[in-house]
DNA sequence: GTGCTATTGCAAGTAAGTTGCGTTTGTAAT
DNA sequence: ATTACAAACGCAACTTACTTGCAATAGCAC
């Protein structure tokens, strides 16, 4: 299976109800292989020279978040959006200095997010949430000691 | 002493080690006032006419920020960041569709941000945590099914 | 194959955020 | 009070991220 990703996305996208495009599947191998969250820049230089038109990429990107292929994640990293795809719902440390990702994943925080959509008036159900918690890694903090 | 939130913006700039500079202490004014995360755009508005120049909002607003006398805070909501004045550590759930935002607090979050440094090899302590639910307004859900 | 429509590329445009630089203005020291 | 220094400011030009309209292409159902 791991053999041939290239069928593997081919698969997904059809599952999710979107055609199974050279394009799209190259977008899905990207981020499944790299397995943190990117923004467009970031994949395209990944995709290469022949890579995806930028207004395509934008809209393929925003077209599988919404069908949940994958998630869109801001961190306060830049001002690009992040998308990640994403196997078992997790969070993220983020160093504000360097900007590199841990990942962590907590069971407690789903029902946290439940009992806020109980309590609300304003919503009934909620579809996603995300926690990101901010930090300096070690490596900028001994930086900084120099 | 609500009478002159002016002075009090004058106080709290002292106090973080900023100069109190009538610009600074209008932005600070808007957003103690508006109580929710606002985008530079947003901000500029309520300025309104003799507002400051746009670089310098930019320049002011990432200076509050990393003294921690307002917080940047990153919802799914547009392209722009957010920035909000905090008298109480809390979180937020937003509507996809248009965005309205409502405010809960949870002490259980704080926590499992500590565990997640604690239990990071790359990080020894964690300066802040966001946690933001996503969903669709009652409102919004009523709009779709007519 | 045929036809429909999702997807794509191109090109132009918008909006958010940044940078360099010269000027102004708090503030602390005199 | 005056001075001196750095923080904060305004202006203008610039970069980057993202969007949009439209015509061309290519999956997929029949």
């Amino acid at each position: 299976m791991k053999q041939n990703s290239h069928e593997d996305a081919y698969a997904l996208l059809r599952q999710s109800g979107h055609r199974a495009t050279e394009g799209r599947a190259r977008i899905l191998e990207v981020l499944v292989k790299e397995q943190k969250p990117m923004t467009v820049p970031e994949i395209i230089k990944k995709l290469g020279h022949a890579g995806l038109n930028e207004a395509t990429l934008y809209r393929a990107l925003e077209a599988l978040a919404s069908s949940l292929v994958i998630r869109r994640v801001d961190l306060q990293k830049g001002n690009a959006r992040h998308y990640e795809f994403v196997l078992k719902h997790h969070h993220h440390v983020v160093c504000l200095k360097c900007g590199v990702i841990e990942p962590f994943s907590n069971e407690l925080c789903g029902r946290i997010a439940e009992r806020a959509i109980k309590k609300s008036k304003l919503f009934k159900k909620a579809s996603d949430h995300s926690l990101e918690v901010f930090g300096v890694c070690v490596r900028c903090l001994n930086k900084n000691h120099v």
